[in-house]
Formats: C-alpha cells, structure tokens, sequence
DNA sequence: AAAACTTGACTGACGGTCAGTCATATGGTA
DNA sequence: TACCATATGACTGACCGTCAGTCAAGTTTT
C-alpha cells in the first residue's frame, strides 16, 4: 500500500512536471495534453487517471511550486529569535519572493502566451502568502517599527499590487519601467506599514547591482 | 460609401454587443462563436469578417467599456475648475470605476467563470487611467495636498491593488471582507499619496449606507 | 480474485478557413 | 439615357484540424 501510494504520487509528480515544463516552453494553450502524455511514454488514460482535466493540472503546478515557497516563508516567519524587520529583509530581499523555485525560466514566463499560468499563481500567491505576512506585521506592530492599523488587509494589498503589477508578468513593462515601479513600491511599503523611509531599502538591493547588465 | 461604412460599424457593434451579452451571461469559454452568431442569425464567416479570432471580441469589448470610462474620467481630470481633491471625490467617491457602464450586471460578472473577462479588463483599465490619475496627484502636489515622489508608479500601484483585489472579481471575498480591504485600501491611499488621514472619506461613503442591506 | 493502474481508439465540440454568392456601386461606351 | 462590364464589400455555410475528455478492455500489483 505504501510503495503503491509512493509510485502514484510519483506519478502525479511526473506529469505535474512534465506539463510545468511544456507549458513554461510553449504556453498553457498550446501544449495539448497528447504533447505531454508523448513526452512521457504513456497513454491518455493515464493522464485521466490522475488529473481529472487540463486546468487541474495547472492549479496542480501552482499548488506544488506555492507550497515550496510558502514552507520557507512561514519557516522565517516562525523563527522567534527574528525580528519583524529580519524577516522582512530575509524574505524580501533579492528579487521576487517567487524566485526561487522558478529561477532561470523567469524570462520565458513572461511571455503572454502564460497568462492562465500567471493567473492562477497570482491568485494564490496573494492568498496563501499573507495571513503569513500579516504575522510578520502584527509583530512590528508590537515591535513598535511598524504601525498598521490594517495588518493583514494592507499586507494583502501590497502583495497584490506588487504580485500582479511586478512579478505577475501581466504588464509588458520594461527594465527600466520596472525599476521604477519597484522604487515607488518600496516607498508605498514604508508608508502603509507605517516604517520609517528606507527602512525597506534591501527591497531594491540587488537592482542596482544588476542595472548595468543589459 | 459613407453609408456603407456606417453599416460595417453597426454590424462590429452588434456582433461586440451580442458578445458581451452571452459572455457575461454563460462566460467566455462556455460562450461557442456559434452561440452568438445563431443568437445574430447570422453565419460564421460574418463574424470571422469582423473579428479575426475569438480573443479579439473580448478585446473590442473592453476596449468599447473602457472609452466610456476614460472618456468620463478625462473631462473631470481636465477640468481646470476643480482643485485635486475634489477631483479624486468625484471620481472614487461611491463604488467602483468600472460600475458606470456595468451597472446592474456586476453580479454576473463574479462568476468564476469570467476570469478572461476580468483580467483583460483589470490590465487595461490600469493602464489607461494611470496616466490620467497621475496628472492629478501631480496637481495635488503641486497644491499641497499630496506628496508623492512617484505619481505615475504610485497611483498605478493603488489601481492594480483596488483593481485586481477588489474590482476585478477575481478574489471571492464575502461582503465583510470587501469592507474590511476597502477601509484598508483608504488609508494606503492616503498614506501613499501623502495625504492627511481620512481625506479620502468619500471613498467609503456608500460603504455605510448599504451595509445593512444583506 | 480484487483492486489499482494503463492503454489507445474514439467522440464531439469548437475555433478557424475558404471558395463562392449576391447586391450595389462605378464607370466606360454608344 | 440606356446598357453592359467590372469591381467591391458583406455575407454564406460546408468543411477542416485540433484537442479535451471518455470508455471498454487489458495488464500489473496486492
């Protein structure tokens, strides 16, 4: 029972990551299901076997990927020996919080043929991520660095705007407009956390560092 | 030729409308071309003469919603009577931008299933009137009663944040729940904008007023 | 033997194409 | 003015290819 529950779920994992790799390559649309049951060796049943349709396996993908991020997130967020603002620094440093786990194919994530990819993770991104956030706050809050009347419905809107105007992948913004957007959300944090000004600045770090690459 | 024209116009707005109709009724993906082209009387090849796929009716239907809009946001933003604030009363006192031409059907649109609908509508709709909402904080800069480093980035940070949390029907948050992120959202804006506490009232009026009423 | 898993042919829906029809307009000719 | 030829734009609907999803039957595991 063990091992077979063990191969299934490989399984499973087997197709979530074929599929995450077609549809990062080619696009949600155009990657029909027969492309990644070939790529597999295996038949359409199979599939069918443990995806009930073509969206499931999306939201299958975001779920995976999310629950990686959303592990080290609350493993920060629970450190007790951390200050709020270590914890905003450790998780908010760097560039985008979902990184990690994308990392190289970023790039090809940005292109509009992954809009019902970028959809999804937003959503649940900004969902899953901010009760954790609100912790962080609700600490700062006590921590007297932090003034937020709102805790979790303003860290809740801040993930949105920086998750659908920045990360998300929606707006074909430039590098440069980019950039820009990043300095005016570090400010917009500051204030609506209630921070002193540049409390936020490791937000933008390494932009500087990589601005002259390109 | 004039009236030919005029004839080919009609037809792109009846074949837009009809569209816009079902789409909201049974939402884009259940919504066969066939369905509005019997709903016309018309045949296939008649719609494929106007619009080149199906993605491009949804876009001639934001883009038709969305003059209106900008069209009403403009003349208020370019009324060299008006001081800032007053403008911004004008504008988000009440309910959402979007409602004017939506009016009565915004329940419909909740539906999970409209989510093309939606992002389509979300994207634009920042991106369009960020500019226009700029060039008042620039004026309300100018007169005191902001103070804001970045208008253009700041206010479409505020609109992708009220737009895709709250307007856009893409989260499914109960009635409290949209209060509570409103409230929020008034005293980010105000703070983002570097406007004193509770300037921004008026976007919360109707709040109150129909609160008791479900 | 039962249950779990796999197969792949098949179906139906749907987006999109295209050769062709028809009414009206334009314009040349006598 | 009457007549024919040519062009144009709107429209038709049969047809095609793709693809998500089904299912009855087979194989493997327990």
């Amino acid at each position: 029972m063990q091992s077979t529950t063990k191969k299934t779920e490989e399984r499973r994992l087997e197709i979530i990551k074929t599929a995450e790799k077609l549809f990062k390559e080619n696009g949600y649309r155009n990657t029909p299901i027969d492309a990644i049951i070939k790529e597999m060796g295996v038949a359409k049943g199979t599939y069918y076997y443990y995806f009930k349709s073509k969206e499931d396996v999306l939201a299958a993908i975001v779920e995976y990927q999310l629950n990686l991020i959303v592990q080290t997130v609350e493993q920060i967020a629970n450190d007790t020996s951390l200050d709020a603002l270590t914890k905003m620094r450790l998780l908010l440093s760097g560039s985008h919080i979902g990184d990690e786990d994308t990392g190289e194919i970023v790039e090809q994530l940005h292109l509009p043929v992954n809009r019902e990819l970028h959809e999804v993770t937003n959503i649940q991104t900004v969902l899953r991520l901010s009760p954790i956030f609100a912790k962080i706050v609700e600490q700062g809050n006590r921590e007297n660095v932090f003034n937020t009347r709102y805790p979790l419905e303003t860290i809740q809107f801040l993930l949105t705007g920086g998750q659908f105007l920045l990360d998300g992948g929606l707006f074909n913004f430039s590098k440069q407009e980019i950039i820009d957007r990043r300095l005016a959300m570090q400010e917009i944090v500051e204030k609506a956390l209630g921070a002193e000004p540049r409390t936020f600045d490791f937000m933008n770090n390494k932009l500087f560092e990589e601005e002259n690459n390109e």
